[in-house]
DNA sequence: TAACAATTAATTGTTGACAATTATACAAGG
DNA sequence: CCTTGTATAATTGTCAACAATTAATTGTTA
């Protein structure tokens, strides 16, 4: 069997992936200017190939380009947090569905032992690693689920909320709903019930949601659109 | 009240608007090679914007990019429909339900001028406009259901497979049951039953689905991933 | 000091050229 | 006839420089 021969990738290719995860895992902050000059020379390629680099994040939405006035980290406000939870919580609705229809008990087996990892992590209230595998869990519902658009949609809007999902888990009592949530899960899947599986991921979900825009985004602050300096900025919101 | 500046667009912005209409109206056919000299020069600009378009596309997932061997129009196998009709009647229900919940009177004349117009068409037999109506009646749900991001998804998929649409709308009997269906869909606006408008698109997403699969792929030919010049390829499906 | 204008600096938009890699054409050998 | 190897052509990857535009600074005046 040969190997499979690794396809050369790319500089923007790879400066693409280093600077989603810069953004992703929250250490740029949204609205942090991307000059071109000066990130092309920290990642050690020409300004050319950064520009592919911003056109790539841009498509994804982490990015926003303003012509001729240059690049920042993407913002998103209250409404954007809203709107992405109300569609996290269909998608991965459906993709336990569809998850529960493929599922064999080698794959029930795997999920079982995902949340007995989960059991002994919350034990010791270790957040991070918990939060690790509750996506960890997810991710292989999408495997199962076996639908690959999905996947690709959930992560696109995903992506663009990572960055708060660990204070989602920091809130109290979160990690033993959690848990609780995917006691019932594993009960369903065995039971071949996708629609209750599904009922369960979705409720959990919208709970996340509403912490995380709780706690984020405080339940006054309307405009949490700023700049790192504190000027608040004005976005246009253009259809596509 | 000022007028909104028009904000000048990079030339990549403009060429890859461009560029996706002739893909997604299918005047460049799946798996056609993009030379990047030769679509530069068509398009009057550089190859280093022309690579910026590229990028874009690629992310739109319109456009393939092998490494070192360039980039060319995106290929969809059966498979690949099967998924974009499945989300596509999962995310045009929740449009449907959310559409309805937000539904004002005004609204609801909008939409009744539309399927009016529908009639009309449709007893003439004009395909071409009918499937424009139809397209126009679902953008107007979208527009009231009023989650930008469902809307991004949704043409996500749908430029994937806009060549096909019309096609769709070419199998006898689909003008009829899509009328039917919009007037059933009318009524349950009128009663505020997100629910069952949903039902009725989601059914109506499924046969069209089905339709589609049937009279492109047929139910034999497998795998149509073929060049214009009708060696077939081998595509790589690795994950992001 | 505040407001405005003019100048300068910094940044983005775009291009053409060179290097590296891949595809093609063609000849020799099995 | 098909395979294999080599030289050539075509194409992609990358960069550095110039042009155009925007932002910052300075200077002037009320």
């Amino acid at each position: 069997m040969a190997a499979i021969p690794e396809l050369p990738r790319s500089v923007a290719a790879i400066a693409a992936q280093h600077l989603e995860r810069e953004i992703i895992e929250g250490r740029l902050n949204p609205g942090a200017r991307l000059a071109e000059e000066e990130w092309a020379e920290k990642f050690g390629i020409s300004r050319g190939s950064f520009r592919e680099v911003l056109r790539i994040l841009e498509t994804a939405r982490l990015v926003e380009i303003i012509p001729r006035r240059g690049a920042h980290v993407a913002l998103l406000n209250r409404r954007d947090v809203e709107e992405i939870y109300i569609l996290r919580k269909h998608l991965f609705e459906l993709a336990y569905i569809y998850g529960t229809a493929n599922m064999t008990d080698e794959h029930l087996k795997v999920f079982r032992a995902i949340v007995a990892d989960m059991e002994r992590v919350a034990a010791r209230g270790d957040v991070v690693e918990f939060s690790a595998l509750s996506q960890k869990f997810d991710d292989m519902v999408l495997d199962v689920a076996d639908i690959m658009r999905l996947r690709m949609v959930v992560e696109f809007l995903g992506k663009q909320t990572i960055r708060y999902r660990y204070v989602g888990f920091k809130i109290p009592g979160r990690i033993e709903r959690s848990l609780a949530a995917h006691r019932v899960i594993l009960d369903a899947f065995a039971a071949r019930d996708g629609e209750r599986a599904g009922a369960v991921v979705y409720e959990m979900i919208e709970w996340a949601g509403k912490s995380i825009l709780a706690s984020v985004f405080g339940d006054k602050a309307e405009e949490q659109e700023v700049e790192p300096d504190g000027r608040t900025r004005r976005r246009d919101r253009r259809e596509t």
